[in-house]
This record gives C-alpha cells, sequence and structure tokens, in this order.
DNA sequence: TTCATCCCTTGACATTTATCAATTGCTTTC
DNA sequence: GAAAGCAATTGATAAATGTCAAGGGATGAA
C-alpha cells in the first residue's frame, strides 16, 4: 500500500529512492473496516496522515449528540486533527472510515524530521497547507452566501468523486442542512433539469 | 510605523538588529483612508501585508452586488488574499479600509528571501498558516452548526475586540445573516440576560 | 445650525429550511 | 431467506430567517 503515498510523492517531487525509502520507514500503514475509528473525541491526535483507499470523515458531536461533518478525505488526501496535533490537546473530533479504507501514518516528530531533511518535502507540506487553507476559505464563502440548492450543487461540481460515494446524510450535515432537505433540492434540481 | 511591526516579530522570534534592518529593507507602508481599497476585484495581489494600525475587511460581491464578508483584520494581523498570490490569477475579492489604517507590505518574493534566510521567520510563517487553517475550520463548523444566535455569541465571545469596532451590518454578513435578524438576535440576547 | 447620510431598529409578511412522522426499499446480519 | 436496521423519500406543519418598507438617531459636512 505504500506505492500509492510513493506515487503521490512522485508526482509532486522529486526524491530519490534512498529518500523514498527513507520516508517509508518511517511510515505505517493502518487498516481500518468500515465504521472504525482512527481518532475518537478526546483522543490526542499525533499524526500526519494520508488516505491510501478508502473513504472516511472527520466529525464532531453537539450537545443533543447530532453529527456534524466537518470534511471527508477519499485516496490521495491527508486527513488528521491540526489543531490537536498542534495544541497536544484532546480531539473535539471524530474520525471513522465510512469505507474499508488503509491509511498511512507519520508521527508528527518522524513527520518534522523528514520536513527538516528533505526540503522539497518541506515545500509541499507548505504548499498543501496553503492550498488546503484556501479551500476552507472557499467553502466558508459557501456556506456563508449560499442556498441550500447552490451548496449541493456546488458540492458535486467540486467533488464529483464524493457525491456518489458517501451517503446523502453526510452530505448533508457537511453543507449544513437536513437530509430532508437535501433530498428535495435534489428532486428539485433533476426537475429543472429536465 | 514599523515599530508595530516590529515589536510583534519580537514577541514571535528572536532577531538580531541586522535581521530586523532587513526586514525593515523589504517593507513598504501603506497608508489608506477609511473606505480606500487595498485590493480590488480583478487586481493580483502580490504580497504579504500587515496591519499596523486600523481595521480592514475582505469581501466578495455576488451576482445581485451584495457584499459577502470574507474576513475582518486589525492591528497585528495579517492580510491578504492567498488566492491570487500562490496562483497568479486576477483576485475575486475585494479589501478595503473600514477605518483609515496603516498596512506593511512585503512582496512575495521579498518574503520568500526572509522565509529562506531567517528560518525563525519561516517557522513563524509556518505556525501562522497553520493557526489560520484551524482558524477557518472552527469557523466552517460554526457556520454550519449554529444559528442565528449562536453564531453571534460565538463571534462576540472570539473577537471582542471587532465587535464593538466594525458596523453590525458587516458583521451580519461575516456571520452569513441578513443585518435585520442580526439587529433581533441581539435584542433578544440583551433580554435573555436581564 | 441644519441638512444629508448612514446605520440600526422595528413591523408585517414571505420564503426557506427544520422538524416530526410515516413509508419504502436496501443492505446487512444471523 | 427472513428479520432488523439504515437511508432516502414524502407530506404536513412549525420555526427560523429573509425581504421589503418605514422611521429614528447619530454623525459629519456645508
Amino acid at each position: 500500500m505504500y506505492e500509492v503515498f510513493q506515487s503521490y510523492l512522485n508526482s509532486k517531487i522529486k526524491l530519490s529512492e534512498d529518500q523514498s525509502k527513507y520516508i517509508q520507514s518511517l511510515s505505517t500503514i493502518k487498516k481500518l473496516r468500515k465504521r472504525q475509528y482512527l481518532l475518537q473525541e478526546g483522543d490526542i491526535w499525533k499524526y500526519n496522515a494520508f488516505v491510501c483507499s478508502g473513504c472516511l470523515r472527520t466529525y464532531s458531536l453537539d450537545d443533543k449528540g447530532y453529527e456534524h461533518i466537518i470534511g471527508f478525505a477519499i485516496e490521495n488526501w491527508w486527513l488528521g486533527d491540526r489543531e490537536s496535533l498542534l495544541s497536544g490537546e484532546p480531539s473535539r473530533f471524530n474520525i471513522d472510515a465510512i469505507e474499508d479504507s488503509q491509511i498511512l501514518l507519520i508521527t508528527k516528530e518522524n513527520f518534522d524530521k523528514i520536513c527538516q531533511e528533505i526540503p522539497p518535502f518541506n515545500n509541499m507540506v507548505n504548499s498543501i497547507l496553503q492550498h488546503s487553507f484556501i479551500a476552507s476559505q472557499n467553502r466558508i464563502h459557501a456556506a456563508i452566501s449560499y442556498s441550500a440548492e447552490e451548496k449541493y450543487l456546488n458540492f458535486v461540481n467540486k467533488y464529483p468523486a464524493l457525491a456518489n460515494r458517501v451517503p446523502q446524510s453526510m452530505i448533508a450535515s457537511y453543507l449544513g442542512i437536513t437530509p430532508e432537505t437535501l433530498s428535495r433540492v435534489r428532486n428539485q434540481s433533476v426537475k429543472k433539469v429536465k
């Protein structure tokens, strides 16, 4: 399963065979079955994680026990709770598998070591962080500006790979609307297209 | 006005006098009057900007000409359009001054130079980016999970310095609600406290 | 001072979205 | 293969929020 990560890396930066082996030596693969937790509220998150296969979600639970989905991750996406990683505090989030998944884990310490020792890797990480930030700015924009229908269409447009892969109720939660509203919105959109 | 930035830097990292002078030599100060643009939709943004004094907002305009406020910035905050900076594309946003302001500007090229030549500076920048990302994750969480009232209370709690400084209508826009709704929400909150 | 502007508030009403409940069709599990 | 859950749909209704319109108070300019 390391190959998935390897080809990801190769698509982004140039590494010698030694460097690649070195990174591999600091990585571990974790297999998760559907519904299995990768991180549970209260745990402290200590890794940088990369999804080699499968699909996961990050979510929080409110007072009433409702789930609010913060994000999804599929193959070739990074994953984790940066807040807990950075602060060392227990996480407020849960991460679990929506499908059977395989995750590559690198501890914070090892990750920092790699960043220091392989500057191109560090640059890649920074670039990813920049892009993540921009993506979340765009999500904020959508959340405060769009109607339920626009939110859904925007989502499908941006993440077609997810739209047909995760349950609708989770997409609804991700968009901040109820499953019922999403169901109706989809129905109407279909009618409009006709 | 450089002193503001200097003390900010000193609070974060240790710099020699030479380094500090060097950074200063690559910085320029721009004065803005209230309502003046720092960036206009369609411009390409090429700086990292730091607010020395005053208050600004970043916003977009939708099809109907409504403003959607993406963010605020006051003294000791960083500011800019990372998307345009990174992509080199024209910005989709406007940035203008809510109060008379003074902004320190460093071009992307010079900024990168500083990052390369002064590793602690680079670390600081990364740490800021991390924190910005976490902050935007939290804003997303609020946007999809909270009612109008909760959004407002959360905002006041997190940014008390802004709550009494920027017009309510802008706060409403930032929260993704109408000014009228915000006005009613505040009224009700006051009553509840009594 | 007076006028004009801007921002906030308030009311009446419309629209959107949420909530609750029932039904159906699928998976999953035993 | 039957039973038990889970997801999606649909309807009826409620609640939250938006829209439109009017008015008032502060602030700044002439």
